[in-house]
RNA sequence: GCGGCCGUGGUGAAGUUGGUUAACACACUGGAUUGUGGCUCCAGCAUUCGUGGGUUCGAGUCCCAUCGGUCGCCCCA
């Protein structure tokens, strides 16, 4: 029995919670619709080297994949959106025949081998958006407007939105070394893992969680010291468009994100509620200068972010969003003793003038078929008893209702077309 | 990858220091009511406690392993 079961971390999305996903979906297709993106898919398990970049210090690049081998070609499930979709624009060189920005967005499952909790299963589905092609204040804030607008809709209220800028190339270097010749002489201070930061991704090392409290973290330089101008004109410009936008917001200098490749803009937004505990980020992006390059594409930079949508569906549900139910019936129609077929009939009948049907098709006692027209929160009862097959008329009553009135087909559906 | 807690029927769950027949509630099915439901009443719901071993005269209750969930750490593209 126990084998055949999810494995870890995966799960079933039932018939019951489709209402839930059906109404994400929607609101996700039809907001990124306003906003002009367009959808791409790509391909669930991409070449290893995809995902697995050079330079890239990041744990997770490094651990927390699914890869595997087959003839001699490595391949892994993709664990994030952003790759492939850099990875399809290069391919196809859409930045010839695609309107700059490119904005495309992508709803798909992705893979990731971690310790599950909630908010974090190993097959999860995200959403995420893509800005390519020009680079400008206003597009990063656009499109932190879109994921915004998003949850929102989904009537989660009590989120935080939390910003930074890493800088161009030049602040990003100068800043780095400043940090290494701070660090260098307290690095005795410093965790384990900070150690390693220090060689790969010295930024990191402000994130760090042990070492978090302590003296030498709070003197550290500041990013914010090492900008240069430019930097500092387009930070200030993003900021100036969410003021006026009205998205309230806070400067965190020490986020500064997983990945390597993020340059300037960098954000991310979190719930605000305790319940939410360790899975309290909702979605988080930022802007890459090299990405598409990397790819094998012009010098082009882009901006996006991720939304994992189990993790959204759980804020909403926290935040008491009333789902859309789906799946009512408008006509549950009932059959009594030797009707033969008749009651199929009238169904697809009534189905071809459009209403949503349940039919009862099997011999059951006529209590059992009202309580199946309950369960279906049908609006309309048609009971048809061996009489009225011979005579060729419906009982219709409304679902609550005692009285039912008897009429011919024509009037049936006359009626309820009203 | 590390640590804590947890795992009883479709669901929520009770199960004393291990002791004959595993509460209760909801849901479901059938009947009272062989052509009209939503109330009420009655009955049923498959030797079984995630799985596999062990200890014991005897285990849902103890031990080990394993699978899964959950919380925290790590990490979070």
């Amino acid at each position: 029995m126990a084998q055949y079961q999810t494995p870890r971390g995966t799960y079933d999305i039932l018939p019951e919670e489709m209402d839930k996903w059906h109404e994400l979906e929607e609101v996700i297709r039809s907001t990124t619709k306003k906003y002009r993106y367009q959808e791409i898919r790509t391909p669930v398990f991409e070449l290893t080297p995809v995902f697995k970049r050079e330079n890239d210090s990041s744990d997770m690049v490094n651990k927390e994949m699914y890869t595997f081998e087959l003839g001699d070609t490595s391949y892994t499930l993709r664990p994030e959106g952003t790759a492939g979709v850099i990875r399809s624009f290069c391919q196809h060189k859409l930045y010839g025949s695609m309107e700059m920005p490119a904005k495309l967005y992508y709803l798909e499952p992705m893979f990731r081998h971690e310790r599950p909790q909630k908010g974090r299963q190993r097959q999860f589905t995200q959403f995420g958006v893509e800005n390519i092609g020009i680079k400008s204040p206003e597009i990063d804030a656009e499109t932190i407007a879109l994921g915004i607008d998003i949850v929102k809709k989904m009537g989660i209220s009590s989120v935080k939105v939390l910003i930074n800028t890493l800088g161009d190339d030049e602040s990003r270097s100068n800043y780095r070394n400043a940090l290494k010749d701070y660090f260098k002489p307290h690095l005795d201070e410093l965790c384990a893992d900070c150690h390693r930061r220090y060689e790969q991704n010295p930024l990191r090392i402000l994130d760090c969680k042990v070492d978090h409290d302590k003296d030498i973290m709070k003197d550290a330089p500041r990013l914010s010291d090492y900008l240069n101008e430019e930097s500092k004109n387009y930070f200030n410009r993003v900021l100036s468009a969410l003021d006026h936008l009205e998205i309230p917001y806070e400067v965190d200098d020490r986020l500064v994100r997983g990945l390597d490749y993020y340059t300037h803009t960098v954000f991310e937004v979190e719930s605000t509620r305790e319940e939410s505990g360790a899975q309290a980020t909702i979605f988080a992006g930022g802007r890459y200068d090299h990405l598409v390059e990397y790819f094998g594409g012009p010098e082009l930079s882009g901006i996006g972010f991720a939304i994992g949508l189990e993790r959204l569906l759980a804020l909403a549900e926290e935040d008491h969003h009333e789902f859309k139910k789906e799946l009512k019936s408008d006509v549950y129609v009932i059959g009594l003793g030797e009707v033969g077929s008749e009651p199929l009939r009238i169904a697809m009948k009534l189905r071809e003038e459009g209403f949503n049907v349940d039919v009862n098709l099997s011999p059951r006692s006529l209590k059992s078929q009202f309580k199946s027209a309950e369960r279906a929160e049908a609006t309309y009862i048609v009971i048809i008893g061996e009489e009225e097959v011979q005579k060729k008329v419906y009982n219709l009553k409304k679902a609550g209702d005692k009285e039912q009135v008897t009429v011919t087909e024509e009037e049936l559906i006359n009626t309820l077309k009203k």
